[in-house]
DNA sequence: TTGTCATGCGACACATATGTCTCATATGAG
DNA sequence: CTCATATGAGACATATGTGTCGCATGACAA
């Protein structure tokens, strides 16, 4: 008897998973089952449905940016410091992560519970780099929010595209977030 | 004999279809032939396939925001005061538009085309404001266009979120373009 | 060896969307 | 009125994905 129920072979369908729809969303339960090298009825067996698996990734996306962000923070000298760092170790997650956004994941309960209280989290974080004097106390913290978001997004893309290296996106990023694009006059 | 062939019955397809997929982005050509109030086989007399009715959309999308664009840059008394006003005009077109970011459309060669051109106007009048002195010269461009892509998303969803109302998405993510959010000091 | 368990394979049923076709109808032009 | 055109309704074939099931196999523990 084995300890716990082979692992390994929903692993190997998870990667394969993250792997296949990253580079096409579209892709079928037999595609995935084909890249993970098992068959398509072994993974009905770990994966009641599509939008179970599409769940469990979603899940684990979460938990992964997490931990990430969590090993970010304990580097980190002071809560604005912890956003840069975020920024750097989350980046480079989208290529593993970013196919979920076009996933219909706003319907599942679950998934909406884990995405406010990651959001949240951020939320906190911001409020707290407020007072370091990182953010404008006058600027709502909900754009904040958004802005980290989608500049998150945007270094990724770039990144992506080629047209810049992830440091230098996390460095755009961060100097958009706090600094701005305008000269730094007045 | 009628003049142009019944614009009204295709258009009735295309406005149902632009209201429908942008709450349902997995809404069927029959929900959507449904909505239009005409019959699917009337549907598929104007548009061969699902694929070449996206593209439709996708193309009238991109006619409308080059329209809107226009619009604003003529009111516009600088570039970057263009660049300003497209973002309040593009921000509510979100609501129509949006749902042709989960679309697979980077496959298309036209689509490509058509969006590489609306890019580059979009890069020249940032290069334009960089000598109004708006931006930094020495922020890549290729930055600034992502981040304005970017954040004009994130007003949009800020306002979608009832966050914050539209003039202010304006002004936010104006803010954070031009100046930062950070404390204008330095 | 024996038994258990996860697996691979293939068959099956099912659902849904899609694209095509035919036929009857209504509208409007001539 | 007559004809052409656009349409609605519905049938039809097809493709694809999905979920379930049964059975044989191979690995591993007892």
């Amino acid at each position: 008897m084995t300890i716990s129920p082979r692992l390994s072979t929903k692993d190997a369908i998870i990667e394969a998973a993250f792997d296949l729809l990253s580079r096409d969303s579209g892709a079928s339960l037999g595609d995935i089952a084909n890249a993970a090298g098992v068959g398509r009825a072994t993974l009905h067996r770990h994966f009641a449905s599509r939008d179970d698996l599409i769940k469990t990734l979603a899940m684990l996306a979460m938990e992964e940016m997490d931990q990430a962000a969590d090993a970010a923070c304990e580097e980190a000298s002071s809560y604005s410091d912890a956003l840069r760092r975020m920024l750097a170790v989350l980046i480079p997650l989208g290529d593993r992560h970013g196919f979920l956004a076009t996933e219909p994941l706003e319907n599942d309960p679950d998934m909406v519970a884990a995405y406010k209280r990651q959001m949240n989290e951020t939320r906190e974080m911001i409020e707290a780099a407020k007072k370091e004097g990182t953010f404008d106390r006058a600027v709502p913290t909900s754009w904040i929010a958004q802005s980290y978001d989608h500049l998150l997004y945007a270094g990724w893309e770039s990144v992506k595209a080629g047209e810049v290296t992830k440091a230098q996106a996390v460095d755009l990023a961060w100097r958009t977030l706090t600094k701005g694009l305008g000269e730094a006059n007045q």
